[in-house]
RNA sequence: GCCCCUGUAGCUCAGGGGAUAGAGCAGCGGUUUCCUAAACCGUUGGUCGGAAGUUCGAUUCUUCCCAGGGGCGCCA
């Protein structure tokens, strides 16, 4: 909000002079204190266009900008540089400002409402969800509030690829399962089939409550029930993982229904009309070599089913039906080489391809003591989000996926996401916050906590640490906006620890709740209780606790 | 072979067309009659993987190369 300040102020100054803005200029925090709390490389852009020298035109701007009060000093430096030092009048307007918002401070009309559609997760509903699943998950719904708190209209869901190939190796592995605990000789387990324990305990469970039963059935019935039984089961575990990591899905969508819907012949025909299929070797092929895929790609198998491709592209075209502008699909690192084809496909059917963008999430490797923890989907040696969630908490976890960028391979360390001290940076943020709430308990116990707090008591709040606190502060607006826009919720993490950082080191120096001065106090105290708004917002934002106390 | 991601301090990672490249941890040395020491302060540590190019200016953009990870099914 700062930047936006003063960005609008030297373009009025510039209009003032009749100087001419066609470039675009920027408004920055220098990375040195000694070059001012904000600086403008205006001068260098706009130098060409105004024909004059950056230095030359920088002196004549300067002077124009130094009638605002605001600034305490405005000085030219390096190659053309304009640095801008605010004075404390200012940032303590801005914090007045920032109070009058309360907790809904940094919500903005950003986004002017646009429809949103985040799928995320969306995994295979043939076991647990796993830790790139619970990475996606942190993700999305992170990226989600943001959107939603900038004015985005955004939707979460969830994809269940509840037909198909994979669906019916449940179904098998689970009979052979169930037969095994009915005494049956199964010989070796298949290859191919799942092989974890959980399926085990499905078929215990089915047992239990069916028994023989099961196979008095039809060969077709018996699958049709298995599948479904299994399904059942396994979604309602997903979604018991997703809600004890607080992630909530607005929708979900089945491929099934989709199925039964008519979507697949649709989108068939679709494709068809846009004179973009062939067959080949008794099957049908989508095209999609013409349209920027580096192979042709089957749609539907020799044996007449269809592949995952038609199911997912109609889903998606629904997505486009229902008034969706943008739709991002947030996928795993195997998934890459999907891409080029459900482009192709949208141009093939006249849809802007730029609508879709795809996120991709790399691996996670999960250590302990110093060691890589191996896993094997096939042998089913995996560990799950449950797990995860189990070890180290769902703060921690949230935050240790949230933290890092989505296009970076992510080193998981066990053992520091479970320390309690400043190795842990959960511990040090949520700490931050819980030592704020310790000491407004103990202004309201010492009787320092007043009704109300006085607007002039912001003119107490002018050291360094509390004006770079303030500052702080109002960089929230502008970091939720970035980061809705380029998709980044990493950066809550670094946002979230460079305030904390502040908040500690102001609380070493500076005694807040002060029996000498009971206005400094307030004054201090002011600042601290909107710190905790404004961590709590954060915290929110990314699905974590903001503790009272620790 | 082709495609995607990554390469910044001993480790885990931020940053980003500009002015002296940052943080945490680890190492070393300190801080508690006082609101939680789950904290704070000081200090050591870098040819930003390599080479060219674009630019007034590149660690940031482009290309090539090297190294690590992942992907290249009528699986999903």
């Amino acid at each position: 909000m700062i930047k936006e300040i003063i960005h609008t102020h030297i373009t009025e100054c510039l209009e003032r002079l009749e100087l001419s803005f066609e470039k675009e200029f920027s408004v920055e925090t220098p990375n040195n204190t000694e070059h001012g709390d904000y600086s403008t490389n205006c001068a260098m852009i706009l130098a060409k266009e105004n024909k004059k020298s950056p230095k030359a035109l920088a002196d004549i701007l300067i002077k124009e900008l130094k009638k605002n009060k605001d600034y305490k000093k405005v000085e030219l430096a390096g190659p053309g540089f304009i640095n801008f030092y605010l004075s404390p009048a200012f940032f303590q307007r801005i914090f007045w400002d920032i109070r009058g918002t309360g907790s809904s401070f940094s919500e903005q009309d950003f986004g002017q409402g646009e429809k949103v559609l985040l799928e995320f997760v969306s995994a295979n509903p043939t076991g647990p969800l796993n830790i790139v699943n619970a990475r996606a998950a942190a993700f999305g719904d992170t990226l989600y509030r943001v959107m939603k708190r900038v004015g985005y209209a955004p939707t979460r869901e969830f994809y269940i690829n509840d037909a198909g190939n994979q669906v019916d190796i449940l179904a098998e592995s689970l009979e052979l399962r169930l037969r095994e605990l009915q005494g049956d000789n199964i010989g070796e387990f298949p290859y191919e089939a799942y092989h974890g324990e959980y399926v085990k305990h499905l078929a215990q469970k089915l047992n239990a409550a069916e028994g023989v039963r099961v196979f008095m059935m039809t060969e077709k019935d018996r699958i049709e029930h298995l599948k479904e039984f299994a399904l059942n089961e396994l979604l309602e575990m997903q979604k018991t993982s997703l809600e004890r990591f607080e992630v909530v899905f607005e929708g979900w969508v089945s491929e099934k229904t989709l199925r039964a819907e008519g979507v697949v012949e649709e989108v068939l025909s679709y494709l068809t009309e846009a004179d973009c299929t062939f067959e080949k070797e008794d099957a049908i092929w989508f095209a999609s070599s013409k349209y920027g895929d580096d192979k042709d790609r089957v749609l539907m198998k020799s044996d007449g089913s269809i592949t995952y491709f038609v199911p997912d592209l109609a889903y998606h075209l629904t997505k486009i039906q229902r008034g969706f502008t943008t739709l991002i699909d947030v996928f795993g690192p195997d998934h890459h080489g999907y891409v080029p084809r459900i482009k192709a496909a949208f141009k093939a059917m006249g849809y802007d391809d730029s609508m879709l963008e795809i996120i991709f999430l790399q691996q996670v490797n999960l250590f302990e003591s110093g060691e890589r923890v191996k896993m094997s989907k096939r042998a089913g040696k995996i560990v799950t989000m449950d797990d995860l969630i189990n070890e180290v908490g769902k703060d921690a976890a949230r935050y240790f996926f949230i933290a890092r960028k989505a296009n970076a391979h992510l080193n998981f360390d066990l053992e520091l996401a479970l320390k309690q001290n400043n190795e842990n940076p959960v511990y040090y943020c949520q700490y931050a916050h819980a030592r704020i709430c310790s000491i407004i308990k103990k202004a309201r116990k010492d009787k320092v906590w007043p009704k109300s707090f006085k607007k002039e008591l912001v003119q107490k709040l002018n050291k360094t640490e509390e004006l770079a606190i303030i500052q702080k502060l109002a960089d929230l607006p502008e970091l939720l906006t970035l980061i809705a826009v380029h998709r980044e919720p990493h950066r809550l993490a670094t946002y979230l620890e460079d305030l904390s950082a502040m908040i500690h080191r102001y609380y070493a120096k500076y005694q807040i709740v002060s029996p000498k001065s009971k206005e400094l106090s307030q004054a201090r105290l002011m600042l601290l209780e909107s710190t905790k708004t404004v961590m709590a917002i954060v915290f929110d934002l990314m699905g974590i606790s903001a503790p009272e106390k620790m």
